[in-house]
DNA sequence: CTAGCATGATCAC
DNA sequence: TGATCCTGCTAGC
């Protein structure tokens, strides 16, 4: 149940681990046995992510497309080298929840006997990595994959965020939806996810059903802003944390605080800010949390 | 133990 | 709008 920040984690993990490296790709489970064939024995270039898709370069014009949908995750293994490749600190898996190693050497006489449904398994001569889950796991050619990325709107963790703020700016411009739906639509804007589109909207004190071109610009600006800051700090923390410090129970706890969340799956407890009961609707068959006090209705929204 | 739900998205109707 | 994909966590017996 990843959003965007976890896939760029994973092709960040992926990236230090196999890129160079030339890979065995099975699919244990059977469902991905002919796309393995066409990975299997070549060089691993490179791995990227936008928003939610993520994208692995192979020798051979061959483009890995992984989509981790609801429950998808990755599980990592390997020699001591391996896991010290980690640039962001050798999670056993990359998904939903992350586990860490707790730096332990252990003996690595190679991947063991896949356990359940794995769709794809990748080894080097070092490592493994076991996909199991991904609502999306297939070949791509180059154009195919361009086709794919075309459809995505800016990601906030893009290379050019200025460039992402001119073009979110353009798109939320032009859509008639309302903007807590607008965040969700890939489209407009890759990698929010459910967490942190109630996260950004509570905090930019936004009417979840205000449309986006009755937004100010200014408004839609700091929200791209905020959005960024948030999904990096995503990045670098492994975890969505949206409070900030003095809003949680326990400021001395910056890390793994009380509260990490605004809103999202707080219905009915009190607002961090303002004490009112945290609101729950249903939004195009996703649940919107919002704080009724802090992000009131404004008089034209839907 | 089981049932229900979840950070997602597509497809049929 | 509802079914579906099909994994893992968690609340409740």
């Amino acid at each position: 149940m990843p959003e965007g920040h976890s896939v760029h984690r994973l092709a960040r993990q992926l990236d230090d681990v196999f890129a160079g490296e030339v890979l065995r790709v099975s699919s244990p489970q059977g469902r991905f046995t002919a796309g393995a064939a066409l990975l299997d024995g070549r060089e691993l270039l490179e791995a990227t992510a936008h928003g939610k898709q993520l994208f692995a370069r192979f020798a051979g014009e061959q483009i890995l497309r992984v989509h981790l949908g609801l429950y998808g995750a990755f599980g990592f293994g390997g020699d001591q080298g391996f896991r010290g490749a980690s640039s962001i600190g050798a999670p056993r898996r990359i998904g939903e929840k992350e586990a860490y190693d707790d730096g332990t050497p252990v003996a690595y006489d190679g991947p063991p006997e896949p356990v359940g449904h794995v769709r794809m398994r990748l080894v080097s001569e070092h490592g493994w990595a076991d996909l199991r889950g991904p609502s999306v796991c297939e070949v791509l050619t180059v154009p195919e994959a361009e086709a794919v990325r075309g459809r995505l709107g800016p990601d906030p963790l893009g290379a050019d965020t200025a460039a992402g703020e001119e073009e979110f700016l353009r798109r939320i411009g032009a859509t008639g939806t309302v903007i807590a739906a607008a965040l969700m639509n890939q489209a407009l804007i890759a990698g929010v996810g459910n967490i942190y589109r109630a996260e950004a909207l509570f905090r930019a004190g936004l009417d979840p059903w205000a449309r986006g071109r009755d937004l100010p610009v200014p408004v839609v600006r700091r929200l791209w802003q905020d959005i960024c800051a948030l999904m990096a700090d995503g990045v670098r923390d492994g975890r969505i944390i949206t409070t900030r410090a003095p809003d949680r129970a326990d400021p001395e706890a910056p890390v793994w605080p009380d509260h990490a969340y605004y809103t999202y799956q707080r219905q009915g407890q009190p607002c961090l800010i303002c004490r009112t009961p945290i609101g729950l609707a249903e939004l195009a068959a996703r649940k919107l949390y919002w704080c009724p006090a802090c992000q009131p209705r404004t008089g034209r929204s839907a």
